[in-house]
DNA sequence: ACAATAACCGAAAAAAGATTCGGTATACTA
DNA sequence: TAGTATACCGAATCTTTTTTCGGTTATTGT
């Protein structure tokens, strides 16, 4: 894992939070691993906007800081199947919460966005 | 405001809801103000991990984004002052929950984090 | 007149994070 | 045996975000 330069402020929630599931794909990963979808090529599919790379990276970093669980089958076609810990349960409530959030404000950031398009 | 040239996800909640507050130090910052801290001088004092500048352009974004309101005094030591809108208010639930969730959790963070130094 | 303070802003540089790409290993299937 | 699928890794590159730094403007206190 990437080591900093820039000392890292873990004394706010809010910043601890932010280094646990701030990755891009994080919250959609644990989002979809939750809905039953286990294997990293599935995860993938769900999440086709994500890189296969990206993926593999964010679970491992979830996977160090105890939000998922990985089992691995050692057999044909390398079966890994990851799910939540307790950890990453309590994350839930959460994740849910701002998925609401972020879609009930979607149509007006999108305006928003596209004045920032049109003014060019 | 810098121009992406990745084409962001904006069908998904959470990928919305970061596009608005998943700056370093938004939530801080929104945090700051909801307590009463109103002027990026004194935000500043309250975030000192954060550079002005840092808070500057992320206040930039709240006020693009609806999430803040500005009321500037055009007189001596130019006053500005910032408060929540109802966007913003809207967040304090969120922010909230991620900053006790946060704070439970960052004694385990920073086991797992001074492991990977030790083990250098 | 001059220092100090506040709120900016622009641009370069640095840092962090994501993506691309090519590789390994394994084992089934045709 | 060759092809396909899965999981994963390393390294280079690219993108995005943050930081650093040096302005500008305006007003008050000395």
């Amino acid at each position: 894992m990437y080591e900093k330069k820039i000392e890292e402020e873990l004394d706010c929630g809010i910043r601890v939070a932010f280094k646990i599931f701030g990755g891009k794909w994080k919250l959609c990963i644990i989002d979809a691993i939750n809905r039953g979808i286990a294997r990293p090529v599935d995860i993938h599919k769900s999440i086709p906007n994500a890189t296969l790379r990206v993926i593999e990276i964010q679970l491992a970093e979830l996977l160090f800081f105890g939000v998922v669980d990985k089992c691995s089958e050692e057999i044909y076609p390398k079966k890994s199947e990851y799910k939540l810990t307790a950890i990453g349960e309590s994350l839930l409530p959460l994740l849910n919460q701002i998925d609401t959030w972020g879609a009930k404000h979607s149509e007006f950031v999108k305006e928003r966005q596209s004045e920032l398009i049109d003014s060019e």
